[in-house]
RNA sequence: GGAGGUUUAGCUCAGUUGGGAGAGCGUCUGCCUUACAAGCAGAGGGUCGGGGGUUCGAGUCCCUCAACCUCCACCA
């Protein structure tokens, strides 16, 4: 039952599976009569549409799991989408503000009913996407970080971290964002380099009336300040100490205080401390007991300390106050500078340091865990490429305790209460039972505390688990070096805290995706590629195949028009080849048809090809080196399949022996059939097309194994007619390069083999002579004055008069004496050298000595060819 | 101030324990050969960023310099 492929390779004609797919369970994990493999998504962010850099992550881990699933695995990758507090947060206020309102308008219930809403919408939108991109995911087990088993693990993590003390409560100088008026941790701040000034000021000593000089970059918190600080060894100010100096913004009396934090190099030495808006000054403060009053509002106002400024934005201050000195003769001189300054990581506005009471984790314990466990060959987490260890180790070593709580309603409520009269603090995975006494903190937990338990909350955890025992530790977490820090380095201590474990054994790492002009895709450029645009001009497995073979892991990628119309070009190569064998078949040859015992010297050239091929492509996969299979496999189906083999094979099948032509069917579907299933991972709806197409064996590609070397005996003999092949192959390069024939030209040749002891037989090689290079293989040894001209693993025989430029032919054969020369040299310089011959491993220096045999021998017939060649000519 | 990456053909990039420089696209030449003109057969094009070192041998290992990029970092 043979089924037509189209003329033409239209993507939009084969892309239509993924339901029939879905439905038909290829995608559910379950078979425990296999060895499981893991992968679990990183889960995107219910914000919005998925981009070119989802579309590359996930296709890397769809194709490793359909690679997985044909070796036999049962395969598990598990999807999930993450509720990404802020953002989503931010989105859904975004939404309410069109509306007119605000989420205080409409309380906490209300808002967070609106962000489910948002959430459901933006889940529907991703499961069409993952969809699109063809994701061999099981989606029977999909989590959200906010569903009910989840949140149950968030919960019990919270509190066993609480009762071990390693979760603290404490008031710190935390970044603050004044837009989402939460705290943030340290990494979701991001320092640009802005413009700025430094302004000095100068302040009154008190009692000797003498002025210093005093610099900051953020005048309006000056109504904050508690003291002034010198380097008690500077000789400059050493009589000031403990004296007082005026602050010219409130003229409060500062004293002026000693501690060797002081740089004396640096700007006047002398500091003010804003204990409250300064994580040094708050050290310094609290060394000394100083007070720690706060100047503002959490929303970046000015608060009653600033006096008249108050409800005054705090730039809007900062301009108002340098403006007011300059009028009072306080400013010594201002500086313009560029400075690096925190921002935050969703807002975008500049954060605010700020005294603030949060929920932190204690990290060194958890962190030096980890670094421990990273010793051990078969616990540590392997890196791939491996330098991203190194990233990961030093972020670990030098890791701050993380601020946890975050002043948002969308997330994962603090399990902790607070007594309304004797302010006990209760902290547990069950509600405390009086409900009228107890008040829960107000606050959620960062996003990323949920998404750090995700390689095992999503199998089940805390719960006794079939699926935990099953996958756990995943096999492999593949991502972008962007979020090491967010993400991974939390799963590792989260897991080696909860599990004992490590999250998975292998991080593939890969990098970002850019523009065609280099630049990283944003939305402020407006140079973002939508993936469904990209799929529906190329179509999906252009894209697929793009995306997994134009880069080396841990590499950015640069998204080109030019390699998608590669792609494309090469699945059309792959559907008019499959075309051309579908076109040699009778209708009803099955699978079970394939016969191989007739098969000719080209037939085991290109089984042994493939195997080589196959053995190549599943080390590399193996190895995550994804664009070496790519490749590998390109060069195969294009050269060696399409350009050789089906070429040669048009001799065989017109031959008039039917169990050679045949065979040579056998050898087509077998080839073919054999590239589909190396390349179903990385272009599955094609391959699947093509692969019902034509004789097979299974329903569909997605139960179908990965290939394993095609069993064909090659005796010595055969080894042999491969080797001829091979021979063949390069008389025929040969020919057409140096000849360059035409259908009306024709050059009489005779080709042996690599000992010029079996020259090729005519019957068998004449129809592929005429077929590739229009040359004519002479019958048996002739009269006729014959040429030599050596070629790689053989010589190649031409008959004199069948030349046409002689000339020409000096000058190609010179060059060529040339370069075996150069060749000879190089090749006895390493041979003679003992350090080679001594050093080097035996093979190398075999294979060496085999290759300089191989020059000299060509070399003296060239060299005589030439010289024959050359009396001729000055004959003439 | 630390850490890392990149530098290979006109362009974009591969190059796996050190052993005869590769691909795609572009350029040039010749071809509608009945799977494919989005194709076929060829050609040209690189002192592998500069310098030094280790080695018999370096695109590959070490040092150094340069340019570009990224991450981390509380200096008033």
């Amino acid at each position: 039952m043979k089924k037509q492929l189209a003329p033409k390779y239209d993507h939009k004609q084969v892309e239509h599976f993924y339901d029939d797919w879905c439905k038909k369970g290829y995608f559910t994990a379950g078979d425990k009569s296999k060895e499981p493999y893991c992968i679990v998504i990183p889960p995107p962010n219910v914000t919005g549409k998925l981009h070119l850099g989802h579309a590359w992550n996930t296709t890397i881990q769809d194709m490793l799991a359909r690679y997985k699933r044909m070796q036999g695995h049962d395969m598990l990758w598990l999807p999930g989408m993450d509720h990404a507090g802020i953002a989503t947060q931010a989105k859904v206020d975004a939404r309410l503000k069109e509306e007119g309102i605000s989420r205080y308008d409409i309380g906490r219930e209300k808002f967070l009913e609106r962000s489910w809403e948002w959430k459901d919408e933006y889940a529907n939108h991703i499961h069409e996407q993952w969809a699109k991109l063809g994701l061999s995911l099981d989606y029977t087990r999909e989590r959200f970080t906010l569903d009910e088993g989840l949140s149950k693990a968030v919960r019990k993590v919270f509190v066993d971290l609480y009762n071990d003390g390693l979760i603290y409560q404490g008031e710190r100088i935390i970044n603050w964002d004044p837009q989402a008026k939460t705290a943030l941790s340290n990494i979701e701040v991001i320092h640009k380099d802005i413009e700025g000034a430094m302004y000095y000021f100068k302040y009154k000593v008190v009692e000797t009336s003498q002025e210093l000089v005093i610099a900051t970059t953020r005048p309006e918190t000056m109504f904050a300040d508690q003291a002034i600080f010198v380097h008690p060894d500077d000789t400059r100010y050493q009589n000031l100490i403990g004296m007082h100096a005026i602050n010219p913004a409130n003229d409060e009396l500062l004293p002026i205080m000693a501690d060797d934090y002081i740089d004396m190099e640096f700007g006047t030495a002398v500091m003010k401390c804003t204990p409250a808006h300064d994580p040094n000054d708050f050290a310094l403060a609290k060394k000394y007991g100083l007070s720690m009053p706060i100047c503002m509002h959490p929303d970046g106002t000015m608060n009653a300390l600033a006096g008249k400024y108050e409800s005054m934005d705090r730039f809007a201050c900062r301009n108002a106050l340098v403006k007011q000195f300059e009028e009072d003769g306080v400013v010594d001189h201002i500086e313009k500078i560029t400075h690096p300054v925190g921002h935050s990581e969703r807002t975008g506005v500049i954060i605010e340091p700020y005294l603030s009471k949060q929920w932190f984790v204690k990290m060194k314990p958890l962190a030096d865990e980890v670094l421990k466990y990273q010793t051990i060959e078969d616990e540590k987490i392997h890196f791939y490429p491996q330098r991203f260890e190194k990233t990961f180790h030093q972020w670990l070593e030098n890791i701050e305790d993380w601020c946890i709580s975050r002043q948002l309603w969308w997330g994962h409520r603090i399990p902790a209460w607070y007594h309304k009269e004797t302010h006990e603090i209760y902290v547990g995975m069950e509600d405390p039972q009086d409900k009228d006494v107890w008040i829960q903190d107000e606050d959620v937990l960062d996003t990323w505390f949920s998404s750090a338990l995700w390689p095992f909350s999503t199998l089940g955890w805390p719960n006794p688990s079939e699926d935990l025992d099953r996958f756990f530790p995943n096999d492999v977490l593949i991502t972008a070096y962007d979020i090491i820090f967010f993400w991974v380095a939390r799963m590792a201590f989260q897991t080696r805290y909860c599990l004992k474990s490590r999250p998975f054994k292998d991080v593939l790492i890969h990098g970002l995706i850019r523009d065609e002009k280099g630049r990283k895709m944003s939305k402020s450029l407006g140079n973002g590629v939508d993936p469904m645009d990209v799929i529906d001009q190329y179509g999906l497995d252009s894209l697929r195949f793009f995306l997994t073979t134009n880069s080396t892991p841990g590499q950015d990628l640069r998204f080109s028009s030019d390699k998608m119309e590669s792609s494309w070009n090469f699945i059309n190569k792959i559907w008019n080849a499959s075309r051309f064998v579908l076109m040699q078949l009778r209708d009803d040859m099955e699978f079970s048809d394939i016969d191989l015992t007739h098969i000719s010297m080209i037939d085991k050239w290109i089984l042994h090809r493939f195997n080589q091929v196959l053995k190549n492509v599943s080390a590399n996969m193996e190895k995550y080196e994804f664009a070496l299979v790519g490749n590998e496999l390109y060069g195969f189906v294009w050269d060696d399949f399409c350009s050789w083999y089906i070429e040669l094979s048009k001799a065989g099948l017109q031959s008039e022996d039917a169990t050679t032509a045949q065979a040579t069917r056998s050898v087509l579907v077998l080839v073919l059939n054999g590239i589909l299933r190396l390349l179903h991972p990385f272009m599955p709806f094609v391959t699947e097309e093509i692969y019902l197409s034509l004789p097979h064996e299974k329903e569909s590609l997605n139960v179908e194994s990965w290939p394993s070397a095609i069993n064909v005996d090659f005796a010595q003999e055969e080894a042999d007619g491969v080797a001829q092949l091979i021979t063949m192959i390069e008389a025929v390069r040969e020919i057409r390069t140096a000849y360059q024939l035409k259908p009306s030209m024709e050059l009489q040749v005779e080709i042996y083999d690599a000992h010029e002891e079996m020259r090729l037989p005519a019957e068998g090689i004449q129809a592929i002579l005429t077929k590739m290079c229009h040359a004519v293989c002479v019958k048996s040894p002739c009269n006729e004055e014959m040429v030599t001209r050596p070629i790689l693993n053989g010589t190649l025989k031409v008959a004199l008069a069948s030349i046409i430029d002689i000339e020409e032919e000096i000058k190609k054969l010179s060059k060529e004496v040339d370069r075996l020369q150069n060749e000879i040299k190089r090749s006895e310089g390493m041979l003679n050298n003992p350090g080679f011959v001594n050093k080097a491993p035996k093979e190398k220096v075999d294979a060496e000595k085999e290759k300089l045999e191989g020059y000299k021998k060509q070399y003296a017939i060239t060299r005589k060819q030439l010289e024959d060649y050359q009396s001729k000519s000055s004959h003439e």
